[in-house]
RNA sequence: GGGCUCGUAGCUCAGCAUGGAUAGAGCGGCAGCCUCCUAAGCUGUAGGUCGGGGGUUCAAAUCCCCUCGGGCCCGCCA
């Protein structure tokens, strides 16, 4: 981890020097300076300590930098004092390429920030009664980078995917098939279930309840049906959503993200456990009965500002946010595991995949629950409820517990202007236009995946025109799942994305392909040189600015996955890959590395050609996309 | 009505937590670069009232207040 040492021995250095020159200590920043003109460090003491004796900040500098060049460093080599006070400070070049070179040799970025603690991360979560489409993309590749940074960092990582089984949604397909003679297949049989199902049962079935208001009774007869598993309705609404879920379970694998568990919000219901938690709700004082107001005989939750949310309706059955603070508790271990659990198949990536199941189930079993945090990828709509709960549970498990329920919140994706307009949506004089999967105004995934797929296919045949179709299909695939996997995690979380179709198609300039490319690119300079330099202690002849450049935002890759980690925003991953291919490609542009004449110096930028594919493919894993030896 | 959130170049976005040194990328535009490691690339260039106003400060895109514009949430439904 370079850059950290560096940052530590910067403040160490500062730390002597103050003590030494009997300053009084305060608080002070080490950051990087705008510009490597100023060095790779800098440090803003001197206006804190001219802030607190009311002195000029640049004679302080000066002070602190003169004693600090008296002192024997590691990696730092000089200081620099700039107006109005900065201390600047430079870097050993020489030593610290080296540091940075094995540190990326090794195992680049790696910093154990988990420790092994236990976390449930839960994405995905789509109705099981529709196709996915690109706003459900975003929460997938969210959860999954999520998951991947956490597994990195050394955390014990449980990937769960939520099935509502029992909502509106499932019931309104299963009123088209039971109550309005939709065909229980699909009319032509190249049609993924899934698609049908959302496509065209759904949005039409929709379309009825609105034309014949009456029809909607349909639904609340599903609902209640729903309710009890022994009901006929309830098994064929579970063969039903088996099947889509397996369609949209293939459309998560094309993308590699997968999972340990689905959990059926059914099994929360009929487990019975919502008594038990709700007598503890009662004791701790968290929910109190309204005797009167508009809530008069509800248990109402009142929120840090005064809101109130209703827990148990009059009639004294449960809201479907107790279910959720039920589920809630669950995974952070405070109540009993009420599911039983057996396997559902094996995935592309050789793991199991289980979910849990009414039946008495397998008692050899992974744990899924008892997790220290629960990381929960839900979309931004849900922010309120969401925070209900995170409140709920907070003060449920009390001050000296350090298990902790988080909402990781996203905005929604919406369409462009161009994009709504293609797909046949009224877009009014509107920027963009929300998605709706119940009135058919979505982009499906797997359209967009096979338009991208075919777009690479084209390009990496033109590029690789002797290539067996095996390899191409590989590749124009991964090309594919990179370029959309990227447009959809470059993005700041709090940000609505608006999908533009065409803008999504491209794989140039900040895109998942141009990362592979450069990848590629990189690589080849490896394979075609055929060996790696041996011992390599000294890395002094890499003095051009493009190899220091490179180097030294290589560097921090270790801070970037931790920083990505801690704050839980996966776009940095994306930035930061982006912006070390920018340098590299600058560097290759300009400087030979196989063709370089002086052999000492060729084995140096070998060594830096390597460690920057390695530190890459890091990166690259971290956001599901495929690095290639060849594009 | 209450609450949350976004507004930075023609377009898509970084930077805001912890105020600091010339506000950064990509796309698109224009002008260039393949007898040399993959041109899905690179170089140069044009393009900015950081939505507006006020305040705090030696210093504000960043903090505070007001305001305008976009979006979302606020049922004993799920």
């Amino acid at each position: 981890m370079p850059f950290k040492a560096l940052k530590k021995e910067v403040r160490e250095l500062i730390g002597k020097a103050l003590n030494e020159l009997g300053y009084p200590t305060v608080d002070f920043l080490v950051q990087e300076p705008p510009s490597l003109e100023f060095g790779e460090l800098s440090s803003n003491i001197a206006f804190e300590i001219a802030k607190k004796m009311k002195r000029n900040p640049y004679e302080i500098a000066s002070n602190i930098a003169s004693k600090i060049m008296s002192f024997e460093k590691k990696l730092i080599k000089e200081v620099l004092v700039a107006q109005p006070g900065y201390l600047n400070f430079r870097v050993d070049k020489c030593k610290y390429f080296k540091t940075t070179i094995h540190h990326l040799l090794d195992k680049p970025g790696y910093s154990d920030i988990g420790k092994g603690k236990r976390v449930i991360v839960e994405h995905t979560s789509v109705n099981p009664n529709k196709a996915l489409h690109i706003g459900h993309l975003r929460n997938v590749v969210i959860g999954d980078v999520i998951y991947r940074l956490l597994k990195y960092t050394n955390h014990e990582v449980i990937v769960l995917n939520y099935i509502d089984d029992s909502g509106a949604q499932v019931a309104d397909i299963i009123v088209g098939f039971k109550f309005l003679g939709f065909p229980e297949n699909p009319p032509k049989p190249n049609i993924k279930f899934d698609q049908y199902c959302g496509d065209y049962v759904y949005v039409k079935v929709n379309q009825i309840y609105s034309q014949d208001p009456r029809t909607e009774n349909y639904r609340k007869i599903v609902l209640k049906e729903l309710e009890n598993p022994e009901s006929e309705i309830y098994k064929f609404a579970r063969n039903i959503i088996e099947k889509v879920l397996i369609e949209q379970l293939k459309t998560c694998s094309e993308l590699n993200a997968y999972y340990d568990c689905l959990n059926f919000e059914s099994h929360i219901i009929f487990s019975n456990t919502w008594k038990k938690i709700f007598e503890q709700l009662r004791e701790k004082n968290l929910i109190s009965y309204a005797s009167e107001g508009k809530n008069a005989g509800c248990w109402v939750y009142k929120d840090e500002s005064g809101q109130e949310k209703v827990i148990i309706r009059s009639d004294g059955t449960a809201t479907y946010i107790a279910k959720d603070i039920l589920y809630a508790a669950w995974k952070l271990g405070l109540v009993e595991d009420f599911f039983n659990y057996e396997k559902f198949f094996v995935q592309k990536n050789g793991k199991v995949l289980w979910r849990t199941t009414l039946s008495e189930g397998e008692k050899d079993h992974p744990t899924f629950n008892n997790a220290e945090l629960a990381i929960n990828v839900i979309d931004i709509r849900q922010a309120w409820l969401q925070s209900i709960i995170s409140e709920i549970l907070r003060k449920f498990v009390g001050k000296e517990s350090d298990k902790k329920y988080i909402h990781l919140g996203y905005e929604v994706v919406s369409l462009s202007r161009d994009t709504a307009k293609e797909i046949g949506v009224e877009v009014g004089d509107k920027e963009f236009v929300h998605m709706s999967g119940r009135s058919g105004m979505y982009i499906n995934a797997d359209i967009v995946l096979e338009k991208l797929y075919k777009l690479s296919y084209d390009e990496t045949k033109k590029r690789n025109p002797e290539a067996d179709e095996k390899w191409l299909n590989e590749v124009a695939h991964s090309i594919a799942v990179s370029a959309l996997r990227y447009s959809l995690i470059r993005q700041d979380l709090g940000k609505i994305l608006v999908f533009d179709l065409k803008e999504a198609l491209k794989l140039e300039g900040d895109t998942g392909p141009y990362l592979q490319y450069t990848y590629a690119r990189a690589y080849n300079i490896i394979e075609k040189y055929g060996k790696l330099p041996k011992k390599v202690e000294t890395f002094d002849k890499l003095v051009e600015d493009e190899e220091y450049i490179l180097l030294i935002e290589l560097s921090k890759i270790s801070d970037k996955i931790e920083e990505a980690t801690t704050k839980l925003q996966p776009n940095k991953i994306a930035e930061y890959a982006h912006k070390l291919c920018l340098y590299f490609n600058t560097f290759y542009e300009k400087h030979q590395v196989i063709h370089e004449k002086d052999e000492s110096k060729r084995e140096q930028r070998i060594l830096l050609v390597y460690s920057f594919t390695k530190a890459l493919k890091t990166l690259m894993e971290l956001l599901g996309i495929e690095a290639h030896k060849r594009i």
